[in-house]
DNA sequence: TTATGTCATGAAAGCGCTTTCATGTCAATA
DNA sequence: TATTGACATGAAAGCGCTTTCATGACATAA
């Protein structure tokens, strides 16, 4: 590896102070145009672009975001990623991503360690979305982790409410468009609807479950914990969960699935028991990610615009960071995509 | 924020030089029992962990690995990268991660932008998969900046050779399985195999369908041009090559799709052109991701264990980073799942 | 006892930047 | 002409570490 040139030798080939250099690369103080012309030619010809970490050293900014998340090969999580990575770049920033679910061996510490590293890169800002059961009992230690980290840098949590943490928290589940899901199936009929897939324990999941069973209640249906069936977010959860439904034996002519990979799973499940979507059974996805458009049946699904969330995440990150004012205009409210998976009631039922 | 307490505190704390402190840190010199007992202390009191940016520089180490892909919310690049990120930070190394395909404006110059902040951020080792057009017509800017690149640090680039510049190669592609895929078909009956999904004058697709062709021409079939449609690697890619192939009126009874989404997709298409999946036409996917095991049918597929792949990237990177010996011992073959899509030859062909 | 070597330790010089502060230049003002 | 202020500039002091080098303590060998 060549070593590689530093603002010394720019100064000295263009024959100015190091300080000056610093000035034209920065942009920010005047310098005279015959120097400023000399240095930029001495850049371009030797090629130079300055260390970011020395730099980040010396300016205590690292132009770096880290992002924490379970699993990015989830379509929820990588959407979400997508947008947060565009969006930084465009403001400058670099983004330092930790995978804390897919794991070989089992590490309890593991997002702890994560935190702790974030903070040790000096990152910019830490943006922690869902993870240690996304926070309904999150562990003493992570909590402490947390807490450090919000007090040493300027933190979003995505997801709701911690006691005690001061940090920023975005909530995705603010308006999760369930309502609109069970209403429509109430209108085509359908009184007793299913909740399948998402994680016990888990905040996203509990919200999610509220709503429905808030709308339940708002629509005059009744409320059967026997209807509702956590398993986890894949589609062999979904698999799973429709075939512990089904083995219940309680009746339903209408499902919720949490997300298009439990809607393809309990898709599968059906169907290898005979049973057809949307003859037998109505199903709605409540988070679409991009393949439902294609399953057979195309399934109806809540659009819940989670890339534009991104794009909101950094800003308001951003906002803390630069402390910049605040422009909060995102609507991000889901809509329902009406599609092939619902029907009418069955007429034995 | 508080100031964050550094390597001088420790050192003042307990009654020894930053040298004895850093050397504790490191553990690599022998420091007196007491001493290194006192430090320890202090660390512990003050939770002292040392700020990265100034050890990477110091140390010439960032432990930062630079990984640079087209789209992570791609299954193919997901599953690759969280095998990366986990070997990784066994290793003790984090990632920075950038996502070159998903941009709200179109930059020409974005992955030389990427390329040259890596360089910036002094990443110990950079690994880049895929992206400009998998570099069958790669700019010549872009070329140069992964020369320059190359020059710089240990670079792994997933894919095949480029002429010129020395870096490791590793490629996904050398054993990919289809010879396999199309031998089963050919055992069924079929003759007439169409190739579905996958981006025209990319490398990747090139090599696949180079397979394809090759496979045919050894068992004796004919290759037929009208059977390729290449469009791109997502679900409604494959809804639109099977339509276009469809539309071409040429007679196909199975097709080889590149991915799982391809797949998906074309079965949607095929299912609203009325013909079924096995009976009227065998579909096999080249690329198995998480999902295909649930489609309706449940598709035959190629998997290529490509998470195992990602484990290999990284020790690739690391014997170079690290001077390591070689322990080049992963078998990474393809194996084809039999599932349900494909059958024998319809009666009327 | 003296000479030699081993070893833990601290001082200090970087790593490549930013930023403060002092300085010298020059034009504008009195 | 003398004075003031504005302004471009460079020297130098950090940022928080690592690492070299010199030193002094101590044990060993002669």
């Amino acid at each position: 590896m060549p070593k590689s040139i530093t603002i010394t030798e720019i100064a000295r080939e263009s024959g100015v102070s190091i300080s000056t250099v610093s000035r034209v690369l920065n942009g920010n103080v005047p310098v005279s145009p015959d120097k400023k012309e000399r240095v930029e030619a001495a850049i371009r010809k030797y090629n130079y672009s300055p260390n970011a970490l020395a730099k980040g050293l010396a300016s205590r900014q690292s132009m770096t975001i880290g992002v924490i998340l379970p699993d990015i090969s989830n379509p929820y999580f990588s959407s979400l990623f997508c947008e947060i990575e565009s969006a930084a770049h465009d403001a400058g920033y670099s983004i330092l991503l930790c995978n804390t679910l897919y794991r070989s061996g089992s590490d309890a510490h593991l997002e702890e360690d994560y935190i702790q590293m974030m903070i040790d890169k000096h990152v910019d800002g830490l943006i922690i979305a869902g993870g240690q059961q996304d926070l309904i009992h999150p562990a003493k230690t992570y909590l402490a982790a947390i807490k450090r980290a919000a007090s040493t840098l300027p933190l979003v949590m995505i997801g709701e409410n911690i006691d005690g943490i001061s940090c920023l928290f975005l909530d995705r589940e603010r308006a999760d468009g369930i309502y609109d899901a069970v209403k429509y199936l109430s209108s085509l009929g359908h009184k007793r609807i299913a909740f399948l897939g998402g994680e016990d324990g888990v905040k996203i999941t509990a919200s999610r479950v509220a709503s429905y069973k808030k709308a339940l209640s708002s629509l005059g249906l009744p409320v059967d914990e026997n209807l509702i069936v956590l398993t986890n977010y894949y589609a062999q959860d979904g698999y799973r969960a429709a075939g512990l439904l089904l083995e219940r034996g309680v009746s339903f002519t209408a499902a919720l699935c949490i997300n298009d990979s439990v809607a393809l799973g309990s898709l599968r499940a059906f169907h290898d028991k005979g049973l057809h979507i949307p003859e037998d059974i109505s199903l709605i996805s409540c988070e679409l990610f991009h393949s439902s458009e294609f399953f057979t049946p195309r399934i109806t699904a809540l659009d819940r615009c989670s890339s534009r969330f991104g794009r909101l995440v950094i800003q308001k990150l951003l906002n803390v960071i630069q402390n910049q004012e605040e422009n909060d205009s995102l609507d991000i409210s889901p809509k329902l995509i009406v599609r092939a998976s619902c029907g009418p009631v069955p007429e034995n039922n």
